[in-house]
DNA sequence: AATGAATGAGACTTCATTCAT
DNA sequence: AATGAATGAAGTCTCATTCAT
């Protein structure tokens, strides 16, 4: 008799972001490509005729999903890099953001490249990229000028990228070095 | 009734390539979630049986499509920076492919984040990019140092997206600042 | 506070109303085959929760909505002959008809259609037709034998959908010779 | 080892037209608002797959349907029109085609009810209509002048569609006293 | 060697209706 | 009295693949 909020069925308002995150798990597993009503549908376990009624079309779905995502991963990067107390700690932020997005976090990696293909061909979800990016440099700039912040911004994408795609792990040293090539200034700027 | 020379029906050798370039066309403006026999087959002017004898299937067709893209990619890497002459000049080319690159191929980005959203999930896949950056390093170590090659590849990748995804147009400035400053030594190494 | 005479929540006596006529609306732009319970509320602008509330489902729905179609339309009829003074003008009223109503009133003759339709399979809505029929004939009767009527009725019918279908205009000379041949009795009658 | 024409599953060139038939039983028995490719492949026992493969949707099977209803009863008509030898042989077998239709082909008059109702609203149905009607009259200017033939053209299709509404079945001498009317010229032309 | 015909699976979406509020 | 939330059934259509030719 305890205050069970529904009883499951009728009503249930976390069912939306049930969805949403259930989009992702699948977009991470079979790709864009690979990801259908049907199957999002069961990995949230909710009906099919739920996901047409709570999004509009596969657009509107993917649009929130990847809008979840980069929302979160824009969240956690803003967080580790206002842990930094310095320039010096940003530095080595940076450093590990790159280490461990590759190692740890394989899922989010994929969904980023998805969403990365998306935008690419798709203007919907370049608006999402454009936020994304904007929020990681204005992180960036507490700590750096904004052309260092630009760059190291598209550092980050590139060595987060290959060395992901690479057979062998990335060389921490590797790594280190170039945030420390960037950070510094040109000699005559 | 003369013996023209291949008059189609027993022997087309370049209807095979001709299905493997139609099939990157459908990826630019589809997707490879979009990318279907039968858009391909329509695209390349040949029968839809034609798709899954000459391939087996779909994944196949993909395969090969993204290989020939890669080393069409790494050709024309390779040939600029083997036109660099010194290192000053293998620097202003690695600037001027990330601009051109962006300004002028929206095509072959679209491609590229294609491959590398399948090479995140699909190993077949993550050899075809290997094998690229592979090359790519090997050119970019005519000039550079192993390091710094590696660093430069990495960087290339990200500012080329960024400027992609960017709403506004990349900054020369700010690209070659970027090539600069990675191409100077650390001081302490 | 004071009382307003229908301020809409508690009671809504037009919002039936209302239903019916969107409903009409929307069986003339999208046939009876594209009427369902969304549009109509759309077009009514009213939750789709009240459909089912007010009518006992779709079919229910149709018959008051053709019932209304045919009410109105046997109204203006019998409002046009009962103007007319003298047979003559009875036969003027009926070749107006025939050319206004092709002319002015695609809906109604779209609508009308959709009725026959209907009632050529459903008895339910024949009795909707029947009766119409039995006004339209009454009407005529005030200047026309029944006999005269009824062929009269018919060829309105009859008329008024070929001119409908027709890809030129009804030629109104035709239109009225036809009047004109059939209520000159029989020389043998 | 005699010629069975084909085996049965593949190669099976009367299916379309198996299909074209099972289209106009299904929309008889349900109107157009209940045939679905799924009913009619059932009335057709073909898969449903077939449906989509040699028809480009529902509507290019409806026309198709309709076109083949249209054909088929211009041509009974025509051949019934050419058997009579005089004018007065011409007026019997009007008034017989009014009566026979309603009474014996209750299916064709629902499923011409059909096609009128959608020509009214889509032009491309339209077409078939008018090709109808062209040879309706073609047929009966065998045996009438133009003006005549049209009349009574539109005089045949009142009847029988209030004949088929009527509850009572269609007096046969109002039938003739009709067509015999309409043939009679006018005084005065 | 090559392909048109065909199909079953599954894609997205719309729908009428039910139910708790 | 009235309705927003929800769903299972069914809609149309696309697809990769098989098979007989």
């Amino acid at each position: 008799m305890t205050a069970e909020p529904t009883r499951g069925r009728r009503f249930d308002p976390e069912r939306r972001d049930r969805i949403i995150d259930a989009c992702l798990d699948v977009i991470a597993e079979h790709g864009v490509a690979g990801t259908s009503h049907r199957r999002v549908a069961a990995a949230a376990d909710v009906p099919l005729g739920s996901m047409t009624y709570h999004f509009d079309g596969m657009d509107d779905l993917l649009r929130e999903a990847f809008t979840r995502l980069s929302d979160q991963m824009a969240t956690r990067f803003e967080a580790r890099l206002a842990a930094a107390a310095s320039r010096e700690e940003a530095k080595d932020a940076v450093a590990q953001i790159i280490a461990h997005d590759v190692f740890g976090e394989q899922r989010d990696l994929i969904l980023t490249h998805e969403l990365y293909t998306l935008a690419a061909r798709v203007p919907a979800f370049r608006d999402v990229t454009n936020a994304w990016m904007r929020r990681s440099r204005a992180a960036l700039e507490r700590h750096f000028d904004p052309l260092t912040s630009r760059i190291l911004d598209a550092a980050i994408e590139g060595l987060t990228i290959h060395a992901a795609l690479d057979v062998e792990p990335p060389d921490p040293a590797a790594v280190r070095s170039a945030v420390e090539r960037i950070c510094r200034q040109d000699p005559d700027q």
